[in-house]
RNA sequence: GCCCCCGUAGCUCAGUGGAUAGAGCGACCGCCUCCUAAGCGGUAGGUCGCAGGUUCAACUCCUGCCGGGGGCACCA
């Protein structure tokens, strides 16, 4: 719809007569919704920015521009106002055409084709497999799913990709955790050192180890414990495939799935990481200094150089990142989106350097990244520190087990990645409004209630009858609820350029807050048979963009709300 | 010390350079003979951290301060 207007203003600037604008100005043609449902549809401040160029009183160019705009059969009134704004108020033919789009269209509504052709890799979660997901993978887990999604909903193809860092430091540790679990020693016995894990999951893996259990990773082999205690690489072979094991469970619960897992040990094993420093040594790029080689990534915009292999002859962190990236460059992905923790910030620039430095192509910018700061467990009105090393955090799982799963996910999508999310576990815990996720479910709710009351009575809903008479929708709040229907298209571009999922989560809130106020101002099941189907056609619509929208989070849409209290009541 | 993010109602937060800065929660007052009250309506609550600058127009962009968080290792 805005494209159409975009079109109407375009047509009119273009035929201006040529003594109001001087040629060599060239404005971009704004069109955007209005705030305020008096001032139309849409608006444009065409006429204000032309006003200096032009040397021209704004609101006597807004209406030489009016005079010009061609008519359509979309807009009923044109109108200028404040400072010089021009205002635009759709038709009913225009609503019922974006109506009846959305009945055409159904669970693709708001989709559309622009990203066709141009793949996107969303790599998220990216846990060590050294312990259970916690709430700040939980964020990343929700966020990377949803931002996929509306990723897919404008045509990208895209892949979920979960990269393992299972080569390293923190995987030593998790071995020797484990090993010294094996052999009877606790967190705080002097054996024990700084940088063991002290979950109580390592001393789970531990009896598991002696047990000889059989373990497996939904895509590796079957892995069986050998339980010598003294085979500290079976420990870490097993130990891995323990955790990825239950964090293959967590994300199944959550309702993420990746289509690619890739390994950081594969880097090395494939020799990338060997290539991708050959490479970066034949850049020219590189100086050997102390003892170790760094890399000049001052060059693009580092505030220092880094090492990239150390003195003892290994490689430091940010190289396999490196080698990873490239990866995705050489796998098609003409764009990558990161989701991450902000302590992650640090590392952006010397991936983008040293991909820049290979010069094989790799755009400036390539990966983008959406950095999420903390999440912040509340309870009792106290804190929950979450710590990998202390072993006593929240996870993704206590959370999915005490509020649910849809509720978790809408939460933590609900708010902007870069603010800082306080996650109440006494408030998520209670029941009832202080969940929005609630509050949308049951919008849906009520419209399919709608329609089975409909059944019951016999009546059925008329769709055509609806569309000859959507001139009958009149009232304030019908046209408040079709205005927000018809904007859903433009809040998925939106949300998806600007790589923010949580507006979408407020966009629902909205819309179902629309219709909630409509469902208790008015009656839809009426006798008048246009109005009635007129109506219908209107909650039927509104049923389908919340559908969509839940889909896109990962929240289900369902047709009617259990009660939590009747459940708990019935167990007791 | 340097870099990034944040600062909007009592609390949690929205707010693509535009018109009278908005929700939810909490508080207070109302609404079930009526398609689910898990809902709706209303009232109260603001020097948009401070100070400059750019602009026809600044909560929004720029600079500097103040306050909060995170990052700055031959750690990953």
């Amino acid at each position: 719809m805005k494209y159409q207007i975009e079109r109407l203003v375009q047509a009119a600037l273009a035929c201006l007569p040529p003594d109001i604008v001087p040629a060599d100005v060239h404005p971009t043609v704004e069109v955007e919704r209005t705030r305020d449902a008096a001032h139309g549809d849409f608006a444009t401040n065409i006429a204000l920015q032309l006003a200096k160029p032009a040397r021209k009183n704004p609101r006597q160019l807004a209406q030489a521009i009016v005079d010009c705009i061609p008519a359509s059969e979309l807009v009923t009134k044109i109108e200028i106002a404040g400072p010089g704004f021009i205002n635009f108020h759709f038709s009913p033919q225009a609503y019922q055409q974006e109506l009846s789009r959305i009945f055409d269209l159904g669970v693709a509504y708001g989709y559309n084709k622009r990203g066709a052709g141009q793949s996107v890799v969303v790599e998220f979660v990216s846990a060590n497999p050294t312990g259970p997901l916690h709430v700040g993978h939980g964020r990343q887990a929700a966020l990377g799913d949803a931002l996929a999604a509306l990723l897919q909903s404008q045509g990208y193809p895209v892949s979920r990709e979960f990269y393992y860092n299972d080569a390293g430091v923190q995987i030593q540790n998790l071995a020797l955790s484990v090993q010294a679990r094996a052999r009877g020693y606790k967190p705080g016995d002097p054996e024990w050192q700084e940088g063991w894990y002290a979950g109580e999951y390592i001393q789970d893996i531990a009896n598991d180890f002696l047990a000889r259990k059989t373990v497996h990773a939904f895509d590796g082999e079957p892995i069986r414990a050998s339980g010598k205690i003294d085979d500290l690489d079976a420990i870490r072979r097993f130990a891995v495939t323990c955790l990825r094991h239950e964090q293959d469970m967590d994300l199944q619960k959550f309702g993420v799935r990746f289509d690619t897992y890739y390994l950081e040990s594969s880097l090395y094993s494939d020799g990338k990481v060997d290539t991708t420093v050959q490479s970066l040594i034949a850049s020219g790029h590189t100086y050997e200094k102390d003892n170790a080689l760094w890399l000049k990534t001052t060059d693009f915009g580092d505030d220092k150089d880094r090492v990239m292999r150390k003195s003892d002859g290994t490689y430091t962190y940010f190289v396999p990142d490196v080698a990873y990236h490239v990866t995705k460059w050489q796998r098609g992905f003409c764009r990558a989106i990161n989701v991450q923790g902000t302590d992650h910030h640090g590392t952006i620039a010397r991936v983008r350097a040293g991909l820049q430095a290979l010069n094989i192509g790799i755009p400036k910018g390539y990966p983008d990244y959406v950095l999420h700061k903390m999440v912040k467990v509340m309870r009792g009105g106290e804190e929950v520190k979450i710590s990998k090393r202390a072993g006593s955090y929240v996870t993704v799982r206590d959370l999915i087990d005490w509020v649910g799963r849809d509720a978790v996910r809408f939460f933590l999508v609900s708010r902007k990645a870069d603010s800082e999310f306080v996650f109440d576990i006494d408030l998520a815990l209670a029941e009832g409004e202080e969940n929005p996720v609630y509050y949308v479910q049951y919008a849906h709710a009520r419209v399919c209630s709608v329609f089975r009351q409909l059944q019951e009575k016999g009546l059925t809903h008329e769709r055509d009858i609806g569309e000859t008479n959507v001139d009958l929708l009149t009232e304030p709040h019908e046209k408040a609820l079709i205005r927000r229907l018809t904007y859903y298209p433009e809040l998925l571009e939106n949300a998806t350029h600007d790589l923010e999922p949580h507006q979408l989560a407020h966009y629902l809130r909205e819309l179902a807050g629309d219709f909630h106020t409509y469902y208790n101002a008015h009656k839809f099941i009426i006798d008048d048979v246009k109005l009635r189907n007129a109506r219908l056609n209107l909650v039927a619509a509104t049923r389908q963009v919340l559908e969509n929208g839940l889909k896109l989070l990962g929240v289900s849409a369902p047709e009617k709300m259990e009660s939590k209290k009747a459940a708990t009541a019935g167990e007791q």
